[in-house]
DNA sequence: GGAAATTATATTGTGCACAACCTAAATGCC
DNA sequence: GGCATTTAGGTTGTGCACAATATAATTTCC
């Protein structure tokens, strides 16, 4: 009979909602990174956090590298200060990122890596190629749904700053 | 020079990593919904059990109905007691849902809607569309990456029971 | 130069996730 | 019946996420 509430009921069912695959398969994915990050100390968003700082101290001869501001992190891993300050301080309390006010700014906190943390590095990078291992994925189906992924993200970013009109 | 290297290198770079494309847009949706639910008073995750609840309830005559157990709810959300218990205590603190012992089985705890909780089901109907509208993906696209995110989860779920071998 | 607005980070409080452990009820097996 | 095992939930503790608010350092604008 009323076929258009039977169609909004199907939308309400579970398993045609997409976003629950997201969400069960997200924390799926971070479930398999466990083990494995465990061996480095670690937990998913702080081994994202130090991809962000090996990446940018990678880029610079180490001796005039200012650090990181704590602002970069949360906008490339689209995190505020509520998740990232109590984060990085533990990250700084296992010895593997040194926070310190910059100079010119002393409202920004710049993060650079210690010696340990650095050197993590090397026992980190395994890690990408062994969770597709675990996965059992096919790197091509990977590929082709992290481009997916990242198209949708950046298509539903909220305005970032809605500039003067 | 080291090839080998820098192609691990390369997969160690935040750019690459389709888990961290997985794990925002997992957040960046749940985000879309927000705003939503909180006309529901409820969260995404509140959000979820509800859906597995009408989803129940609605496939048996009210008076006969025994209840979903929390192990039901669980499985089907893959989210463990230890989530679910304070969650559902919120539930039934906001008067949407009823928790009580099963009487065959004293072990069970039996989750059934309250009126209220039943009645919530109609403002929620619109949930889906309106998040659909308001993320601005076209729907096909929704469809095909909810059956690809769905065929991972299933590849990936660990052995639920090895069984006697 | 000084008040007002902006910016960068911190703090507090709520609600997940999940590991580790605990308890009590049911089941199996003799 | 009686003990070992399994099963269903609960509890505790840690670590995100995120809203709301606070604070102090800069910048703007007159």
């Amino acid at each position: 009979m009323q076929s258009a509430e039977t169609s909004l009921d199907a939308l309400l069912k579970l398993d045609n909602q997409f976003c629950f695959a997201l969400y069960a398969l997200s924390r799926r994915v971070t479930a398999l990174y466990r083990p494995l990050l465990q061996e480095l100390g670690l937990t998913y968003p702080q081994y994202l956090v130090m991809l962000v700082l090996w990446e940018a101290q990678g880029q610079t001869s180490p001796d005039e590298f200012a650090g990181v501001p704590v602002k970069f992190v949360g906008e490339r891993l689209h995190l505020d200060t509520g998740t990232l300050t109590p984060l990085l301080k533990r990250l700084e309390a296992s010895g593997l990122v040194l926070r310190a006010r910059a100079q010119q700014d002393e409202r920004e906190v710049r993060l650079r890596l210690s010696v340990a943390g650095l050197q993590l590095k090397e026992k980190a990078r395994v890690v990408p190629l062994q969770l597709i291992c675990n996965s059992g994925i096919p790197p091509d189906r990977l590929l082709q749904l992290q481009r997916e992924l990242q198209a949708l993200l950046e298509m539903t970013l909220p305005d970032e700053k809605a500039t003067k009109g």
